[in-house]
DNA sequence: TTTATTTATTAGGTTACCCTAACTTTATTT
DNA sequence: AAATAAAGTTAGGGTAACCTAATAAATAAA
């Protein structure tokens, strides 16, 4: 049905929020070249492909947006994508970072009932090992699980989706710490004397307070 | 490397014997064309690539052979096939049928240590769901058990690799049975009261003395 | 040994996906 | 509003794998 090729320009598609509701709107020519890394030549040449095919929207000297059939297509490939970052990281113990290259060829192996079988396998996990959340064969996502630092568990890896606490006063105060919207991290231990919360993030150990540990939303 | 073609002529090589030691000898241009269901003048033009590459040796209207090079990546995929194969078949519960089509897709994934931590995690196969056998890292293929049928166990699914008795009588029988070299069988009773053995191959159910069962080799 | 047949090769064409360089349209400044 | 910058498109090429049709070499048959 889709090539390697056309299923990767969907995902960037999908990446930069190309939706018509819920993302960041329509994106551009240069825009996709750049997150794909090709030139815009090239881009310009397979939307044509891509708008024949009914998966996007775009008009000479236009914006480019998704249909809700390449959305969907997008999703089933992201739905692949995280399910076989699940299973090598579970079943074959790679680790965070290695899953993601192999994972990137294995999304485009064409079988529904690989991907269903895979997905029954690893007891339908909803999100893979970076915190991201596995679309279900609809392509619903999964609703995000936001819990605070605080009461999440040790060991638990995720990204910081949001803060209780939107005053400038504590988002400066995240910012001096190095902690910023998107940020993945791990909690590596709960310190019981104070609620201090000991964290991990991109190699370094940090320690921050219960008080923020409480108005830092992570999934 | 290699492209997911380029392996796939390697597989067709192999599969068609043309080894320098231990194959049915070089293979012929219309012959790996049929084999891959593809033109022959294509795979000339393929040829030469491969020939560049050191991967086959070929002289102009010559036959075709793999040089050690190329029989090793031909095992390497074969390897990865196999290792597919099985972990569609014991972990996912694919049937027998099943596994082929997806595993043709799985085995071009570029990664050695996914090659390596799926054998691990399946326990160190040596065989496939289909009785062959696995190549190990080394390329080295485990050596074939043969045995009668007579002492395999119930279940045991395999082919006929042989006979112990070379008579053309015994040979004329087998013919007559519907049984030949490389059938695909699967024991399904051994009959206590004589010896009889029960077994399945392509959906038809026979059942063979202890006589015929004991000069029948399977893998 | 000449002829016929099979097998292998060459020539020229197609599609998918990529490129650079030149150009046009839209957006931003001044 | 005119000039400049940014974004998008067209034109012309390249490589990998495929194709058909025509041709050449090797093999088998008469």
């Amino acid at each position: 049905m889709f090539t390697a090729t056309e299923e990767n320009y969907l995902k960037a598609l999908f990446r930069l929020g190309a939706l018509s509701e819920g993302g960041k709107g329509p994106a551009g020519t240069n825009e996709l070249a750049l997150e794909l890394d090709i030139r815009p030549a090239t881009v310009n040449e397979m939307l044509k492909k891509l708008r024949e095919k009914g998966l996007v929207e775009h008009r000479r000297y236009g914006k480019i947006l998704l249909t809700e059939s390449g959305r969907l297509h997008a999703v089933e490939v992201i739905r692949k994508h995280r399910l076989w970052e699940t299973f090598l990281y579970e079943k074959l113990h790679f680790s965070w970072d290695e899953v993601h290259d192999v994972a990137e060829q294995l999304e485009h192996i064409r079988s529904v009932q690989l991907t269903d079988r895979l997905e029954e396998f690893l007891g339908y996990p909803s999100v893979d090992p970076h915190g991201d959340p596995i679309p279900d064969k609809e392509g619903r996502m999964p609703p995000e699980v936001r819990r605070t630092l605080a009461e999440s568990d040790e060991g638990h890896a995720g990204r910081i989706v949001g803060v209780c606490d939107n005053s400038a006063e504590f988002l400066q105060y995240l910012d001096r710490l190095g902690l910023s919207l998107g940020l993945r991290l791990t909690i590596t231990r709960h310190i019981p004397f104070d609620g201090s919360v000991e964290l991990e993030s991109a190699g370094i150990r940090m320690i921050i307070t219960r008080k923020v540990a409480e108005n830092l939303l992570v999934d």
